[in-house]
DNA sequence: CTCAATGGAAACTGATCTGTTTCTAGCACC
DNA sequence: GGTGCTAGAAACAGATCAGTTTCCATTGAG
């Protein structure tokens, strides 16, 4: 199992977790350790711890993207897709163990904003607000860009909710998306109406 | 100056100042150094650095509550005044240096809820949901328990994106707030209806 | 002046931090 | 059987961590 992989992934999976559970400065000891990599190798596959958060944070971003972001199959409405992460934000918090978005997470910690882990961190965060950008784009929203941003920031409110009530959100996230939505004019299909 | 004031205060406010500049990972060595206290004192006067951090957070609640809110002098409607809220934080931005809500960049380094600065977090942040509530309650909204809710998250989402951003926020929270209050029916005097 | 309390300076414990180095076991290739 | 590369184990360096303790200068009360 853990050893199958390279020792670089065994690296990037046990640092993209343990910095992720017990933050950016537990040991780089503790992260061989876990890895099952000699402190020896990591520094010969990576120049320092830094290089290594940042690493770690950037091969973690697509799975957890893919993780909250409906995939291209799902055809349901732009409305109905943006509200997805927002569900599947509000699963990963019911289910425990959920210690907040790990590039806002990270960015705190580090404090430092030119930290390479901050750039990741960065990069990814406009990731998320450039799905929501097109997703609003096609749904013919009136400032898709303002909207996008506003969106990200009800994400990342609801993952500091999380963290600060250690609770499940019940819902509180999406059903703030959607009323930004509602208001933007990204409605429903008012069934009703036809 | 910084002799004046007794050795406790000295050390909340060295405390407060060097956790969240720093993170709560910097040394005792160092906190006690620009606190001009010993660590005997220091350890006289907390049980520990965990019971410190909790305590120095709480000393400055009251204090960062008075720079957010407006004041009960303040006669302006119940929705100036949430606003107010969102303004100041963009203020606070804008002058650099901001590194996010205290409360919640402490809950998320500590990661565990339990902590004793983790509860002083929650409590504090809870201590805003309850303003926007007594301001919606009075404004005659509709669901004010949970409107407040959504407006705590926007404000905490607009706090993530300045600390991942380092940048200014352009007004986006306050934005995002009104917007939110418009579609609840809160909404701005329009003066071109009567 | 004497006495007791206060509190800073600094040594100390034992653990841990990042990063380097040495040694050696395993393994492919010839 | 050799030879050279990979990589883990572990010791090491020098700094720092939380927390305790010793020592001493200052200070206010009697």
């Amino acid at each position: 199992m853990s050893t199958s992989a390279t020792p670089r992934e065994r690296l990037l999976d046990a640092a993209g977790e343990l910095f992720y559970r017990d933050g950016v400065n537990i040991g780089v000891d503790a992260l061989c350790k876990a890895a099952g990599v000699s402190k020896k190798s990591m520094y010969q596959l990576f120049r320092s711890k830094d290089e290594l958060i940042a690493e770690s944070l950037a091969s973690r971003g697509p799975g957890y993207q893919t993780l909250l972001r409906p995939g291209a199959e799902d055809d349901r409405s732009p409305r109905e897709r943006i509200l997805t992460v927002f569900e599947r934000q509000d699963a990963m918090v019911a289910e425990g163990n959920y210690l907040g978005c790990p590039y806002v997470s990270t960015a705190v910690e580090l404090k430092n904003p030119e930290h390479p882990g901050s750039v990741v961190a960065r990069y990814f965060k406009q990731q998320l607000t450039d799905f929501f950008h097109r997703e609003l784009a096609q749904a013919g929203a009136e400032d898709p860009a303002t909207l996008a941003i506003q969106l990200t920031m009800i994400f990342d409110g609801a993952s500091a909710r999380a963290v600060v009530r250690a609770q499940p959100l019940g819902g509180i996230g999406a059903a703030t998306a959607a009323a930004l939505l509602d208001a933007a004019g990204v409605r429903a299909p008012e069934l009703a109406l036809h």
